[in-house]
DNA sequence: ATTCTCAGCGAAAACGTTTTCGTGTTAACA
DNA sequence: TGTTAACACGAAAACGTTTTCGCTGAGAAT
C-alpha cells in the first residue's frame, strides 16, 4: 500500500526544492529543460496528482457544488441532479448532495455543514416545512456570507438569488385547454395544499383555462390532497380519497392532476368504477416520470424537463462563481439591485399518450 | 456581505494569539476562565465555524464519502443513496455523488477526480461497460493507495473489498417457486444479458426453482433483452420485443422478470393480447419501485431493500475508516488475508400484490 | 533569598499547494 | 575588468486549522 505521493516527497527524492517541482510540473519556463524532464518523468511514474484539499485551501474555492433537495427517491429531483451533474462535470466541478427530507431543521443543518468551506455555491429546492414556516433566514444568511445560491422549482420571492422554475401556470393552462378541446365538460382537478407554490400555480392555471373558456370552476371538482410531511408513507389513503371524490362527482369526464402519482391513481380508481380511459374520462398529469411512461394506459403529461432545469441551474451558478473571479467586486457589493439576479423559466411541453383522445 | 470569520481575525480583534483562540473555543483548560468567555462570546456573535477545508487538510481526512453509481434516475440507486445519506449524516459525513452513466471512461475519470483528497472512501456499483471489459485496475489502484471501497449490488470477485449484495439467486428462486405454487405451468423469464452479474444470478435462480420442481427449463421461454449501453433511450423496442416473445409462446401462464420495467411491460403486452392478470397469466418482477406499487394491476415484486443496502454499505465504510484511526496499521498491511473483508448479503422479500393469485 | 511549580499564553510546525521574490551563477557586453 | 542581463533555482508566505512545546511571571515552598 503506497500512499499518494506529494510535492515534498518528489522534491526530497530528486534533491530539488518544492517550488522547483511545482513549477516543473506546471511546465514553467523558469525551470531548465533537463530538470523538467526528470521531474515530470518521476511524477508520472509515481502517478502524482495534486491534492484537491490543499488546492481548495490555497485557492479558496473547492470546485464543488452543493445540491440540497427535499428527497432523492423522486423522479423529478433525480432528473434535475442528473442535469446538474452533467454540466458540473463538464465544467470541472463535483457535486455534493444533501437531503432535507422536507424538514426545516435538516435543511439548516445541511446548509451549515456545507457552507463552512466545503462548497462554492448551492443549488437547492426548498423543503415543504420551510415553505410552511416561511422562515428563509438561513438562505439569506448564506448569501450574505458570499455564497451564491440558485433555487429551482420550489422558489420564493423573499430570497434574492438566481432561480430556475417551471412555467407551472402555463403548463396547467395548456393541459386543461387540451382537455376542453378534447370535449371534456366536467374537468376535475387533483392538487396539493396551497403552501407548495407549484401546487398553487398549477391550480391557478386550471382555473384560468376554465375561465378563458367561460366555464365556471366548481369547487366540488377540486380535490386538495393533504400529503403530509411524513415522507415515508404518505400514500396510504390516497386511493380511497380519490375514489370518494369520484363517487361524489358522478359526471367527471376529465381529470387534471398536479403530479403523475395522483394521475395514475385517478386512472386506477376510474377503471375500478367501470369507466374506461380515454373514452369515458381523459386524464392528464404533471411531471413526466416513469409512471406516466409505463402506466397502462400510458399517461399524457406535462413534461417539466427536469434535466434542462438542472443544467440551467448549474450553468447559472458556475457562471456566477467564475464571474466573481474576474469581475470587479463592485458588482457584488451592489446588493440592492434586484435586477442582478436572473430568473429562468423553463417552458413545459405536453406529451400526448394514451390517456387522452 | 461579511465573509466568514477566521481564527486569525478573532485573534487580531481580541489581541490574543491564534492558538489561544483555538484553545478557548475548544474549551481547553489551558486558557483562563475570563479569556475563554470573551473569545467564545465574540465567536458566537460573529457565528464562527471552523473551515472544513482547513480541517480536512490538517486531519488528512475529509469526512466525506464518494458515491459512484451508473445512473441516478433509477429508483433502486436513488433508494440506496438515501440509505447512505441517512447513516452518513448521522455519523457526521457528507456524500459526494458521481455518475458513470454506465461508461468505463467516466467511471475512471470520476474516481480519479475524487481520489485526490476529496473523499475518505468510496461506495460504488460497477458500470455495465466496466463489467463487459472486465477491467478492474482502477478499483485496485484506488484501494492500494489506501482508500477503502465498498461495492454494492454489482460487485465482482476480482476486487478485494467489502461488499453488500442482494441475494439475487434466492430471491429469484422464491419468486419462481411462488409462481409454481400458484399453479403456473409455463413460466417465462425475461432477463438481461449475462454480463451483468445480477441478471445472471437471477436467471440461475429461475432455473434452480424449476429444477427443484422437476420442470425442465425451456430455452424458448427465456427472453434475454439486450439493453444497450445507451442509457438515453434504451426502452425503444422493448414492448415490441416482448410482444413478439408472447406471440411465439402461446402458452405462457407465468412471467418472472428481472426488473420491474420488464414486468410491467409484460403485463401491458399480455393485456393487449387479451390475457387478463392474474387469471390467465401471473407476473412477478424484481426491484420494488414506484412502477410496481402503482401499476394497474399492482405488481408482485421481489423487494431488494435498497435503503438497507445503502445503510449497510455506509456503516461498513465508516467503520473501516474509523478503525484505521485507532487500529494498528498491521491490520492493513496484512493484504493477502481475504477474510478481512466482509460480504453482507441482504435477503429479499416478496411483496404480494395484484399480479399474482 | 532562592528555587520550584504552575497557570496562562504565544511561537511555530504541520497538512500540500502555488506564487512572488530573491539569489547565485554564468555569459555577454562595454 | 567591471557591469549587466538572463537563467535556473530556492526561500518563504499564504490558505485556516490544531497541537506541541516553550516561555514568562507570580505565588509557594525551602
Amino acid at each position: 500500500m503506497k500512499r499518494k505521493i506529494t510535492l515534498k516527497q518528489i522534491a526530497r527524492e530528486l534533491d530539488v526544492s518544492i517550488s522547483t517541482v511545482s513549477k516543473a510540473l506546471s511546465g514553467s519556463k523558469e525551470i531548465s529543460e533537463e530538470t523538467t524532464q526528470k521531474i515530470q518523468a518521476f511524477a508520472k511514474f509515481y502517478n502524482y496528482k495534486p491534492n484537491n484539499i490543499a488546492l481548495s485551501l490555497k485557492n479558496r474555492k473547492t470546485k464543488t457544488i452543493g445540491i440540497l433537495i427535499p428527497e432523492i427517491v423522486h423522479h423529478f429531483f433525480s432528473t434535475v441532479i442528473r442535469g446538474i451533474e452533467r454540466v458540473a462535470n463538464r465544467r470541472g466541478y463535483n457535486v455534493i448532495v444533501g437531503l432535507s427530507n422536507e424538514s426545516f431543521a435538516k435543511e439548516i443543518i445541511n446548509m451549515e455543514m456545507l457552507a463552512n468551506g466545503s462548497i462554492d455555491g448551492f443549488i437547492l429546492s426548498i423543503s415543504k416545512e420551510t415553505l410552511l414556516k416561511q422562515d428563509y433566514h438561513h438562505f439569506n444568511a448564506t448569501i450574505n456570507q458570499g455564497m451564491p445560491i440558485v433555487m429551482f422549482d420550489r422558489v420564493v420571492n423573499e430570497v434574492d438569488c438566481d432561480k430556475v422554475i417551471v412555467d407551472d401556470f402555463n403548463g396547467s393552462v395548456k393541459a386543461v385547454k387540451k382537455l376542453i378541446e378534447n370535449g371534456c365538460k366536467n374537468i376535475a382537478l387533483i392538487t396539493t395544499m396551497d403552501y407548495v407554490s407549484v401546487g398553487r400555480l398549477r391550480t391557478q392555471g386550471y382555473i384560468e383555462a376554465l375561465e378563458q373558456n367561460k366555464i365556471i370552476a366548481e369547487p366540488n371538482l377540486i380535490l386538495k390532497i393533504d400529503d403530509s410531511l411524513d415522507v415515508e408513507n404518505q400514500f396510504e389513503g390516497l386511493e380511497q380519497e380519490i375514489e370518494q371524490f369520484f363517487k361524489s362527482n358522478g359526471n367527471i369526464d376529465g381529470v387534471f392532476a398536479v403530479n403523475e402519482l395522483y394521475a395514475v391513481t385517478a386512472m386506477k380508481v376510474a377503471r375500478k368504477l367501470g369507466l374506461s380511459i380515454p373514452e369515458d374520462v381523459q386524464v392528464i398529469g404533471f411531471t413526466d416520470g416513469v409512471l406516466s411512461k409505463h402506466a397502462t394506459p400510458s399517461l399524457t403529461t406535462v413534461s417539466q424537463h427536469g434535466q434542462k432545469i438542472g443544467e440551467q441551474a448549474a450553468n447559472l451558478l458556475i457562471d456566477r462563481l467564475e464571474a466573481s473571479d474576474t469581475e470587479s467586486p463592485q458588482y457584488f457589493k451592489n446588493g440592492d439591485k434586484k435586477s442582478d439576479f436572473i430568473k429562468v423559466v423553463i417552458e413545459t411541453d405536453i406529451i400526448e399518450r394514451e390517456s387522452t383522445k
